[in-house]
DNA sequence: GCCAACGTTGGC
DNA sequence: GCCAACGTTGGC
């Protein structure tokens, strides 16, 4: 039996969105540019078709807006290693990678977005890490959480 | 635009 | 190894 793990990704809808990972080739976009070192760890234990919910941050109603799937498994990030690239970091090299990235594939958009105000006001939602780690950029989601923001975002409350 | 939270850097 | 300074994120 394969299990698989749940996930939340947040992305400025200014640099990144929703609708960029919909129009991309084959729905999929690589994740690049994370510069945390607790992010980057959660993103090497992401497997192959982890689930992944889309989140648009520093917005004036921020929320859950998609989900996505893990298509490839966390490999290093090359735009750490372009001096041109604004997520350049010279202490990374292709012989020592220090940073990783993976690729998600979006999925299904949520009809109803779940806005990080109804997160904090939703009974079992109330220990999401969203919630106490705000900046953290990749973090883990547990199969019950999953359930319900889909559910929300599905119908609406 | 402000500010709190917090991760990172660098001097010692 | 400590800790102050600094930079970044993200909610409001």
């Amino acid at each position: 039996m394969t299990t698989h793990r749940y996930w939340l990704v947040k992305s400025e809808p200014s640099g990144f969105s929703w609708a960029d990972l919909l129009a991309s080739p084959d729905r999929t976009a690589e994740w690049d540019g994370v510069r945390n070192f607790q992010a980057r760890n959660y993103m090497r234990e992401m497997k192959l078709r982890d689930q992944v919910l889309f989140y648009h941050s520093s917005i004036p109603q921020p929320a859950v807006v998609g989900t996505a799937v893990v298509v490839r498994e966390g490999y290093p990030d090359f735009t750490a290693w372009e001096p041109k690239n604004i997520h350049f970091d010279p202490k990374s090299t292709p012989e020592k990678p220090l940073w990783y990235m993976v690729d998600i594939q979006g999925k299904e958009a949520l009809p109803y977005p779940v806005t990080l105000e109804s997160i904090k006001h939703t009974p079992g939602l109330e220990k999401m890490m969203l919630l106490q780690r705000s900046r953290l950029s990749v973090q883990p989601v547990t199969a019950a959480e999953w359930k319900i923001i889909v559910a929300l975002g599905k119908q609406g409350s």
